[in-house]
DNA sequence: GGACAGCCTGTAGTAACTTCAGGGTCAAGC
DNA sequence: GCTTGACCCTGAAGTTACTACAGGCTGTCC
């Protein structure tokens, strides 16, 4: 008899949050468990294994589109291993682009804040003015950049 | 009679979609607007400026919340230009903690992709083995970031 | 048999939009 | 006068990856 796990003990061992994990389900990631009598999920270990894994791709901020086909090529081992090089490439390159985006950000940011060093009154802030002006040569694209996480304050 | 523009305008002036603006308007970013005998928005050159501050600050990746503030301090000149210098200082915190993180993430993944030289079958590709692995030392606290702006797919 | 941890389902909220359905307005052309 | 087409309106739902309830079972201990 294989050792299986609640669905709390899958997520205190691998610290992830409950919902998650049911969550998951939902999206497609995980296979639908086994039951317990009352109805409680119940893993396997293979199914451990996978949340692992799914962990793994997010902690390097994979969207749920890219994890699914690496685990569509790690469901079928037939396929090259190109394959599975090419969604990280693709994904290296969506942070490459994200980093540069957020230097680029850091410098403006930078600049504007030199803007203001004497403490007026903020109607003649330099800050403010500098918001206000037409932006030119802004060079970061809007709407750009990984996926990224949000929350944060 | 000074000028107005209608909403399309606007947009076009400021290379924003229509329902942005709509959008702003109801988040309180941006007032209510003048309306037109058939019940257009009738925008005053007052309020586009105040959607390119709005804009402006967006490229900047700041939330709606930071922005808020900053419009605040704008419509009340005799605030101290400090509470401008705080918003910017913990604005540009955030894009610096975004940044740590994504440089860890991109060590971590030209690493995982490292191990993958060999055109093997994906079955002993390494990569997936990478993935699979416990994970540890790897430092990126899960759930962090500058709010990031999402999509890029 | 009562308390309490642990699990269940389903729904709604988050951020900053985008998309859609189903309409009204207005100027030009026939 | 009527139609076409560009432009505008509102309100609701979809997006991503979760998180947080609400309201109700399950299982074990005392």
């Amino acid at each position: 008899m294989p050792k299986t796990y609640r669905i709390g003990e899958l997520a205190s061992h691998l610290s992830v949050a409950i919902e998650t994990i049911r969550y998951y389900e939902k999206e497609g990631l995980l296979p639908q468990p086994a039951r317990s009598e009352g109805n409680y999920r119940l893993y396997s270990d293979a199914e451990r294994q996978r949340l692992g894994f799914i962990l793994h791709c997010r902690a390097l901020d994979m969207t749920h589109e890219e994890i699914r086909n690496l685990l569509r090529l790690r469901d079928a081992p037939e396929r090259g291993c190109a394959e599975v090089n090419t969604v990280l490439d693709e994904h290296i390159g969506h942070v490459a682009d994200r980093m540069r985006v957020l230097r680029s950000l850091q410098g403006q940011l930078k600049d504007l804040r030199a803007r203001c060093e004497a403490p007026g009154t903020s109607k003649e802030c330099g800050i403010l003015q500098g918001l206000a002006a037409p932006a030119k040569s802004r060079g970061v694209s809007r709407r750009t950049g990984v996926h990224g996480s949000q929350r944060g304050h």
